[in-house]
DNA sequence: CCAGCGCTAACGGGGTGAAC
DNA sequence: GTTCACCCCGTTAGCGCTGG
């Protein structure tokens, strides 16, 4: 039975010293020079190509520096580059993944997405590290066709055609040849037909490259190569040709109208192919030496000409000065010439009758030229569309990555990502969080792409976003809305994935029903966007922002339990519970708590039950119940203390805006004594808290309540998820009048 | 049937040196 | 001194590839 032949063609003079996954470390750093631009630049200047004996720079060499112009320009200076990265391999990956460049990849490579510059030569270094990487791969030095001619022409048995996958007519013909065949010319011819390519379209000198010019002609590396190896290249190539080249070029100089009824007529006439009945045809127009006038008159006749342009095409086949084929390429350059000016196509290389060029991704040619003549154009060959997963190990930026764009501009129509169901009231609000009373329930499209996902789960969780974006939104996301998603997670995460292929995979789920919608739910928000860098990093905000409000509404509780009991003129030993278990977290609330538990009873822990009126304050000294038992130090004690107790309650009263009692008048030199003996135990930075926040510190935006179900489309709880990233510079006090507010109106 | 180029085997001319 | 085998080297024919 017959086995894939793997047999590689690849002669010397083009194979490479070393392999696509060959660590070049040191030959790369050792060219990173300062001067590696003109370097490059030189380089390509001299390739070498198919002439031989010139002394141009091999692509394997010139490889070498495009991949140092890759490390020194077009790589980010800001990430560390690992030794794994200095293969041709990786630097494919990183090409393919973030492609700057207008062509297009034929395979694709697994690889992290950089931010790569788009340096001056970035086309240039694209082209010649596909190029290397293609002439290195498994793609280059072997094919079918070489694979059967060489086994017919060394054991004279035929490969079973029906396994053969390309124009099995045209191998047919090619084993009636009786020439020996050189596989390794052929991959030769493959390898400079695909320089020749790259010098054409980055309008490189040819000086190492063998072209000659006769006949109207050009003959260069693209006619040497055989037509079925031409569609294999490492980029997209586009081929635009004449239709009916010489009888477009007849009807024209005999204004008549024929084109493409001649093929089909002779066709029709003889039962042929359209391939032999252009052979046909310029096999009688070229045999005017051996046909006589009459003889072509009556073929063209046959052809659908008329009896007066069948005459004057005699003229041409029978001119002594000139062939007839020369007549004929003469408007083949000049129709190609012009062709190619009209369409501004620079980096095209002419093969007779047709251009070749690497694929830019422009289309709109301007296929007519002169009225009569029209070009077609065909795509020689695509993109390879393979399934990859993998994880790089690049440093992210920020510790959770979104897999839907922040960027609203980044859809076209605005898209509802996130949709809170029900509004709780909030506990307060510090440090970009704000907290809620109880948890809430909220839809959201999104998910962390910075976790490990198998293949499976992660095609899974797509289906999900895509599944509940058209539940929120009440439409399908469109084609391209999901592939912005895809690109935004390939390029901010870890996640290295084929976006082609799992583009083309998730389109026929963008219009399927809605699957069951997941209802999350949770007990905070966040009130900015800006992302933070770790995991601790949220943790830790997380954590002082719920510290903050705790330490706010401890003192809040205070403020208002002190207040309440002197508006009601009622004050005894004061209760308070106060949240947070770790020592720190209500320190000065603790102190405070004990220090005006012992100015109002006189005791530092709380008194027996039956000296409970004995031990108020106000009984004692406000209503002057048994003052006269007291001595009058006693007295003077008492109403010191009393002083204490309206300082604080003045305080906190001002600190939480509450209305504050007319007694109260504040006596500032024992208030003074009073903050600095607190100062002493508890530290400046925790003294600030009983002060209010300056106005202007406060931002001007708040979020509020109404944020949530109104306008879903702005509302900034409908654009970011929990976690997603926040970061703020310096810490600030979210005072706690808002808060107040919704406790009276609660 | 025409054109081009590249490659290779075959051919043929000229020089050389051994054998007669 | 003549002859002939042999080598070197340049030319050429034939076949490969392309295009119509």
């Amino acid at each position: 039975m017959y086995k894939a032949n793997k047999r590689l063609y690849i002669s010397n003079s083009i194979r490479f010293d070393y392999s696509n996954t060959c660590n070049l470390k040191y030959t790369i750093q050792n060219l990173i020079t300062p001067d590696i631009k003109e370097n490059f630049n030189k380089t390509l200047n001299n390739i070498q190509g198919d002439k031989y004996g010139t002394k141009g720079i091999h692509i394997k060499e010139l490889t070498k520096v495009a991949l140092a112009y890759f490390f020194s320009e077009v790589f980010p200076e800001n990430y560390h580059i690992k030794d794994s990265y200095y293969t041709l391999e990786a630097v494919k990956g990183f090409l393919d993944a973030n492609n700057l460049s207008p062509y297009t990849a034929i395979h694709e490579v697994c690889g992290a997405w950089f931010p790569l510059h788009d340096a001056s030569l970035f086309n240039e270094c694209w082209l010649i590290i596909q190029t290397a990487w293609f002439f290195n791969s498994e793609h280059f030095g072997h094919h079918q066709y070489i694979d059967y001619l060489n086994y017919y022409k060394e054991t004279g048995e035929k490969l079973p055609i029906d396994l053969y996958r390309y124009d099995k007519a045209y191998l047919e013909k090619k084993y009636n040849d009786k020439s020996k065949v050189n596989g390794f010319k052929l991959v030769e011819q493959w390898h400079y037909y695909i320089l020749y390519l790259v010098v054409c379209e980055l309008e490189l000198p040819k000086t190492h490259f063998k072209s000659t010019y006769k006949g109207y002609r050009d003959y260069n590396p693209l006619t040497k190569c055989p037509r079925q190896l031409r569609p294999l290249t490492p980029f997209k190539v586009v081929e635009c040709d004449i239709k009916s080249a010489f009888p477009t070029f007849l009807d024209y100089l005999f204004n008549c109208n024929l084109k493409d009824e001649v093929y089909n007529n002779l066709m029709r006439w003889h039962g042929i192919k359209r391939s032999d009945a252009k052979i046909l045809f310029n096999k009688k127009l070229n045999s005017g030496k051996y046909l006589s006038k009459i003889e072509i008159i009556d073929f063209l006749i046959s052809c659908g000409y008329s009896k007066r342009v069948a005459n004057q095409i005699t003229k041409l086949t029978h001119d002594s000065n000139t062939i007839f084929l020369y007549h004929m390429t003469e408007f083949e350059e000049a129709a190609i010439n012009d062709f190619v000016r009209e369409n501004n196509m620079v980096g095209a290389g002419r093969l007779h009758d047709a251009v070749l060029f690497i694929d830019k991704g422009i289309k709109p040619f301007n296929l007519k030229i002169d009225n009569d003549i029209s070009f077609g154009y065909k795509e020689l060959n695509r993109p390879v569309i393979k399934p990859f997963f993998a994880y790089s190990s690049k440093h992210l930026p920020y510790a959770r990555v979104s897999a839907l764009p922040t960027n609203q501009s980044e859809f076209t129509k605005p898209l509802i990502k996130r949709y809170v169901l029900n509004k709780p009231n909030a506990i307060g609000e510090a440090n970009g969080f704000k907290f809620y009373k109880s948890k809430y329930d909220y839809i959201t499209a999104d998910f962390d792409c910075n976790k490990a996902y198998t293949y499976n789960m992660f095609i899974e969780r797509l289906k999900t976003t895509i599944s509940t974006l058209k539940y929120l939104n009440n439409r399908s996301i469109t084609k391209q809305e999901l592939t912005r998603i895809l690109n935004h997670i390939r390029r901010n995460s870890n996640i290295c994935f084929s976006v082609r292929h799992t583009g083309r995979f998730l389109v026929k789920y963008l219009n399927a029903p809605v699957q069951d919608i997941e209802i999350k739910s949770c007990d905070f928000a966040l009130t900015e966007l800006k992302p933070f860098k770790t995991k601790i990093e949220f943790l830790n905000a997380y954590n002082e922002a719920k510290k903050q409000i705790n330490q706010n509404r401890n003192l809040y509780k205070l403020a208002e339990l002190l207040h309440t009991s002197y508006t009601n003129k009622r004050l005894s030993w004061l209760v308070c519970e106060f949240i947070g278990k770790h020592e720190t977290t209500n320190k000065l609330e603790r102190l405070l708590l004990g220090r005006l538990n012992y100015l109002i009873t006189g005791y530092s822990r709380k008194p027996r039950q039956k000296n409970k009126l004995s031990c108020t304050l106000f009984n004692r000294v406000l209503y002057k119940e048994g003052a006269s038992k007291l001595s009058k130090k006693e007295c003077k004690q008492l109403k010191d203390r009393v002083v204490r107790v309206k300082f604080w309650t003045h305080l906190l009263s001002v600190r939480f805006e509450l209305e504050i009692v007319p007694e109260i008048k504040p006596n500032k030199q024992i208030g003074k004594q009073e903050l600095n003996w607190l100062k002493k135990q508890v530290g400046e930075k925790e003294i600030k808290r009983l002060h209010l926040v300056n106005k202007d510190e406060v931002k001007p935006y708040t979020p509020n309540v109404n944020d949530f179900c109104t306008d879903m489309s702005n509302s900034i709880f409908n654009q970011i998820d929990d976690e997603e990233a926040y970061y703020k510079g310096e810490q600030f006090w979210y005072e706690y009048k808002r808060f107040h507010e919704k406790q009276k109106t609660a």
